[in-house]
RNA sequence: GCAUCAUUAGCUCAAUUGGAUAGAGUCGCGCACUACGAAUGCGAAGGUUGGGGGUUCGAGUCCCUCAUGGUGCACCA
């Protein structure tokens, strides 16, 4: 496929000697009003370097560009320099090009086939999987997808929330009330009512958090009784969660949790004190960040016992050492910012280069309208819950609709997880939002279901022309003059975009970029389809349109199946 | 108190990273189903980009300041 920018900045580069062509290339823009043109260049920055005004450097470049075979036309409006591309040149290349690609449409290399380790969703084992739960699951698939798409290579790791103080809790409460039929009936909801109760106990009842302590101890140190029992809780649990990932269609390549990690400690632990990074400070063993304008990182409890963090530096060195990663992403909630920051401080003064490396892919709060979730006062919405009225909602309207099809059910499912899904990756991460009903199972506007619904539609034109044209309108060649109106033309210019916002979405790790532009072409589309009939008589012209609908559904899979979505052929 | 993120149309959000007249969806209003799917499309309306300074050819975007809200501030994860 033609890469305008790059022919254009070389264009450019003729008339402007004094920068370079990397610059120039930086410097053209496509202005949001197709009125002024598919690319444009601004002057203003010229004039220093030209002692001219910008007016008149535009006027010149616009003169010399003029007449070439890659541009309609050329106009100078004040200081920029808008050009038109031709469009049968431009439509006949894209749709040939999509074409070509089919289901490899949108893919890239940038990435070179560089490690990537992206860590997401990592719930806490025994405690629910909520609405809130939500954002790190979807978003960091996304991100997982997308890096897979643009060329590198990924490894997708689950970081369980499996160790800790609390499971020394837990398998106390189990001990003194527990059932074991009643863990099975319902893993996670049983063992949150023990981990509640435990502490409703432990308020009159002092001796039961000594328990805990010296339980927890045992298990660390490898208990039998103690680790069978966790190892049984970490099963259950994670037969919850799963039931959830398959739901949303996501599979890991680890689940290496923080237990993982356990005996992987004592060797940073003693790293850093040979480094002189660790202090005693109130009896813990700290490191000092405050030169560096954080809080400081306490790295043993003052009873010698691990933290979070710790496990995290473990993790962090253990990873590198595996899979030398490019990129080590963490799809984390910004509550934490700080523990990264920490991270990623006391990395590098242990003297990791690739400290830098650590990237903490921030997002927002969920919330409810009664307010924040807790789920010891039941204010809390759980994720599975969501999924399923979602794709009951859909049920609903499909048999309102009359929609002629024996599988209901699947078309349900697809529409109504993406339904979900798209809605998630509308926004931007790091925005807070609360959490609705009614908003998640609207169907209309710039919605998953709109998007699924245009390539429905596409389907739809295509069976009504008959597998012969659509054959055809896949594989022969094409005259692009039937299809340069300007809303065709305009839905190719959007197909043509989005390899370029893949990879922008890939490289700011925000998923919603690529939804956006997956709005853009469903309104781009349906635009055109209204502008225009499509099944005319005029087979060449039939053609021609046809492939453009065909570019479309491509388009449409692809760039939804990079955010974890599928495409039904009806709805 | 310190740090940090946010604040754009009634509501939910965009804005090519400093560029042209700040754009969508939604609500409400007015239209269009005897053409290939109305989960759609079209039109009108809706703005002092939280306030105030500054930087420059040019600011929603960068700097300072104030206001409001979220989050976080060592032995939870």
């Amino acid at each position: 496929m033609i890469n305008f920018v790059k022919e254009i900045a070389e264009l450019l580069k003729e008339q402007i000697a004094d920068l370079e062509l990397q610059e120039i290339e930086s410097m053209i823009e496509t202005p949001q009003d197709a009125k002024m043109g598919d690319y444009a260049f601004p002057c203003f920055r010229l004039a220093k370097v030209m002692r001219k005004a910008p007016p008149l450097i535009a006027k010149s470049i616009t003169d010399a560009l003029e007449g070439n075979h890659l541009f309609e036309k050329v106009e100078q409006v004040n200081a920029y320099v808008n050009m038109f591309i031709s469009k049968e040149e431009f439509v006949t290349d894209v749709v040939k090009e999509v074409l070509e690609k089919g289901a490899d449409y949108g893919k890239s290399n940038v990435g070179e086939g560089k490690p990537v380790i992206v860590e997401f969703s990592s719930p806490n084992i025994a405690k629910p999987f909520h609405i809130g739960h939500i954002r790190s699951t979807v978003i960091g698939n996304s991100i997982n997808k997308i890096y897979d798409a643009i060329g590198y290579k990924v490894t997708r790791i689950n970081h369980l929330g499996d160790y800790g103080t609390q499971f020394g809790k837990m398998i106390v409460a189990y001990k003194h009330w527990g059932n074991e039929a009643d863990v099975v009936a319902e893993p996670i909801k049983t063992l949150l009512g023990y981990y509640t109760r435990f502490h409703e106990e432990a308020d009159n009842n002092p001796a039961l958090d000594v328990e805990a302590r010296e339980t927890f101890a045992r298990l660390e140190q490898g208990g039998e009784e103690e680790t069978k029992l966790w190892q049984w809780f970490r099963e259950e649990s994670l037969k919850e969660f799963t039931r959830v990932y398959d739901m949303l269609g996501i599979s890991y390549d680890s689940y290496a949790g923080e237990s993982f990690y356990s005996d992987k400690m004592p060797a940073v632990v003693e790293e850093l004190k040979e480094k002189k990074l660790l202090v005693k400070s109130k009896g813990a063993e700290i490191v000092d960040l405050e030169p560096y304008g954080l809080t400081p990182a306490p790295i043993l409890k003052s009873d010698g016992s691990t933290l979070y963090i710790t496990r995290d530096l473990a993790c962090a060195k253990y990873r590198k050492e595996t899979y030398d990663f490019y990129k080590n992403i963490y799809v984390v909630a910004s509550q934490q910012n700080l523990h990264f920051q920490q991270l990623k401080k006391i990395m590098e003064l242990m003297g990791y280069e690739w400290a830098k490396d650590i990237v903490h892919v921030q997002f927002g709060l969920v919330s409810l309208e009664a307010g924040t979730m807790s789920t010891r006062q039941g204010r809390v919405v759980f994720l599975e819950d969501v999924l399923n009225q979602a794709v009951a909602h859909t049920k609903e309207i499909i048999k309102e609709k009359g929609v002629a099809t024996d599988n209901i059910d699947e078309i349900a499912h697809q529409v109504g997880i993406g339904a979900v899904v798209f809605n998630e990756l509308s926004n931007n991460r790091i925005k807070d939002y609360v959490f609705k009903w009614d908003k998640v199972l609207d169907f209309n506007g710039e919605t998953g279901p709109y998007v699924q619904y245009t390539y429905a539609r596409c389907a739809s034109v295509l069976r009504n022309a008959g597998e012969e044209l659509a054959k055809k309108a896949a594989s022969a060649e094409i005259k692009a003059s039937y299809i340069t109106s300007p809303s065709a033309y305009e839905l190719a210019k959007l197909i043509y975009k989005m390899p370029a916002v893949i990879v922008e979405a890939g490289e700011k790790y925000e998923p919603s970029i690529l939804t956006r532009h997956l709005v853009d072409i469903a309104q781009g589309f349906n635009r055109f389809y209204h502008d225009e009939h499509i099944l005319v008589d005029n087979e060449e012209e039939k053609i021609a349109k046809l492939s453009l609908v065909t570019a479309t559904k491509y388009a449409i899979k692809n760039g939804l199946a990079l955010l974890g979505i599928e495409v039904p052929e009806r709805m």
